[in-house]
DNA sequence: CTTTATTCGTTGCATATGCAATGAAGTCAA
DNA sequence: TTGACTTCATTGCATATGCAACGAATAAAG
């Protein structure tokens, strides 16, 4: 009798990555349909702006570091932000190779209407999950500072 | 005195569907990195595999609902995954739009090695978020229903 | 001071991706 | 049976992405 080497009965949708995954991709792009579609702002666009808008004057290497993307991507989206008008570049004075991202006055009217629309996603979020919220924190909270800081 | 009109502070790093973002990112990236450079599979023909491993003759279909995958990407890589020998592609002879991928003997032998692999990695998570796995599941799984169903 | 290494941001290039269009197969109703 | 719709998988094409290479600026050695 051939052996068909039973594989391991593994189900992807008990696989914790997994799941993260598509709980992080279904509710980002929920929110990221309104901004899209209002202001022809993409995802990573979106995340610069919210790191901008939050710390003044951000270089590439800071949202890279804190926003978890690729500094080309931040690179290209700043770029993008720049020639729409929302973002301004300049140069940091004390050490010349950063760059100096900030809102500009467009920019800062556009996270006037962002950030209560992200804001009220969030509440959205919490609201749903009830007593649940908590608790996903508080998982999601030591995940990340494990990820973070691998001991 | 010109009101800047202060903007809302709106912390990204607080925001929910962007830690769900990281830690997904990060966790999916650290298996990733094990079987790309052993296998040399990316993470959508990983998904696949595990799908076809676990539902017997999954179709496209099944597995762009199941999977929360595009179908041309899951096309793409049931191609790939075919030509590398890993999976045969038939036809459904019930309905023949449809296609039954399955595993190859080889694809049986090298999930063999794979899923325990996910298995482990599994394991460690748990292991690591310790009582806090079951209070971020706890978080996932209503959050994931209500993506699924938005009573 | 030069010379050698690093750091920062941008860009070229190959690959990956999403979306719309296509063709094949199946369903339904007249 | 025929003809209008629908469903499934693939593919063309435009865009997005990651990675390595580059040029400019700084820091560190000698």
């Amino acid at each position: 009798m051939t052996d068909t080497s039973a594989l391991p009965d593994f189900d992807l949708m008990r696989f914790t990555p997994y799941r993260l995954a598509v709980a992080a991709q279904k509710t980002s792009e929920a929110l990221a349909r309104q901004y899209r579609a209002r202001f022809d702002i993409s995802i990573p666009e979106w995340r610069v702006l919210v790191h901008v808008a939050h710390a003044k004057d951000a270089s590439v290497r800071d949202i890279e570091a804190q926003v978890v993307m690729e500094k080309s991507k931040v690179s290209r989206a700043a770029t993008r932000l720049e020639s729409i008008g929302y973002l301004k570049k300049s140069v940091n004075e004390g050490d010349r190779r950063l760059l100096r991202l900030s809102l500009t006055e467009k920019g800062q009217e556009l996270m006037a209407e962002l950030l209560p629309l992200a804001q009220s996603y969030q509440d959205e979020i919490e609201k749903q999950l009830g007593a649940d919220f908590a608790k996903l924190e508080e998982g999601l909270q030591t995940m990340l500072a494990r990820l973070e800081d691998p001991s």
